[in-house]
DNA sequence: CTGCTTCTCAACGAAATCTTGACAAACCGG
DNA sequence: CCGGTTTGTCAAGATTTCGTTGAGAAGCAG
């Protein structure tokens, strides 16, 4: 299994040397960012397994960095914060942060809660890395790809994540609201038609009977058809 | 390991504090809201293992409150009640609070309920909610199917709702005025009478022997037959 | 900047579902 | 058995939800 690789966005050098350092003790294999764009690319290169960010920023601050990582792909944050107001730590969650800390703090508190966050989510990914099949439909994660009876078929990043959520729990049904909160990273009741959308381009792209629609409720994959 | 999270939803400034700290001393993280809304909202977006849950509330009320928590995902709730007879209240209409405390309460006793809601949680968190069966009928709320002798039956929503929970409560007897508020979610007494429609619908597509009649009174399913 | 892909969102008709009211049937106490 | 009450049945109409489409926004590579 190759390392997890954590990206650590922070601009005071003392701290994200010290966080690194620690880290990389852990057999992680971490990388550096010093303000908000930079962060932003290194994350979407990287594709870590999860990011470490601080709230105060050059460039833009650690909520839009947080916001722009997740709308490309779900990504546990562990969020720093220099003040412990409530109001902070709500707004951090609001973008999808999955943990927060309030400076100062241990290393040791750091690397426990690293460890939780990706326990956390290596669990919610069962089963991790494994290929799906549903009928004649393959899903790799490992490869971001789907095949159709062998054939590749292209999929977007957002109905590849739908699909592989879905597909992840075959049969179960999922409301439009837990697959924005779980796919797309939040939850407006506004665009819950959108979910429509991309089931419509799942189902153009692998076939109408890959997509059970569940009236009143939401959507499944799967299961006897 | 991660801390356990938990949500506290309660209006009166003092006893959220008390609940609060003391729950925090058991290493947990407990976040509070002062009103129906944000405590809605808060749970949606901290997924907490646990909710804490004042009855009486501004905004909505606490069984608006937990109606909404739980349509997005099951979670334990403690309820936290002024009276005693409100707890009666609440148990008839089962809102699908787990626990519930009258006021005023021991922190101590307190603490102790919390941990065995979520040692009773973790235990019942077996892969999907579980498969129930009433003599030839088989519910699965996961993918929200139901069998008869094996043969897949179509149901619409409402149906399935109703099957659901009294299939969940074997030979209890529930009036129409419990299913109204548990299943359609409001009591309009003038429309009682569409219950009946749908039990007959429940009896034409699962068998007329399913749910039984208790005039006067109500329907139950299962039991004796 | 231009062209391309992807995503969002509103709008429309279509489909599924729910409600309601009327009447027949069943129940129950006396 | 009788009369009042409760329940069973049915279908038309109202309502909600869904499928589909396309225009526009946003992002990205060249």
């Amino acid at each position: 299994m190759s390392p997890k690789t954590i990206v650590v966005v922070e601009d005071e050098p003392i701290i994200a040397a010290a966080v690194a350092a620690r880290l990389r003790k852990e057999t992680f294999r971490v990388e550096v960012a010093g303000d908000g764009p930079s962060g932003v690319d290194l994350c979407n290169r990287l594709r870590p397994d999860l990011v470490v960010l601080d709230v105060m920023l050059p460039g833009f601050d650690g909520l839009e960095v947080c916001r722009r990582i997740q709308k490309e792909r779900a990504v546990p944050v562990l969020m720093l914060t220099a003040r412990d107001s409530e109001t902070d730590l709500l707004v951090g969650f609001g973008v999808g942060a999955d943990d927060y800390m309030t400076k100062p703090f241990s290393t040791r508190e750091l690397v426990a809660r690293v460890h939780a966050l990706l326990r956390r989510a290596s669990r919610a990914q069962e089963p991790n890395g494994a290929v799906i099949r549903i009928g004649e439909i393959e899903v790799d994660p490992a490869s971001r790809r789907a095949r159709r009876a062998g054939d590749q078929v292209h999929l977007t990043p957002l109905e590849f994540d739908l699909l592989y959520l879905l597909a992840s729990h075959p049969d179960s049904v999922y409301t439009r609201s837990q697959l924005l909160t779980q796919v797309w990273g939040y939850n407006d009741d506004s665009s819950a038609r959108t979910v429509d959308s991309h089931v419509v381009s799942l189902r153009k792209k692998l076939g109408a009977e890959l997509v059970r629609t569940v009236h009143g409720v939401g959507y499944a994959v799967g299961g006897d058809g």
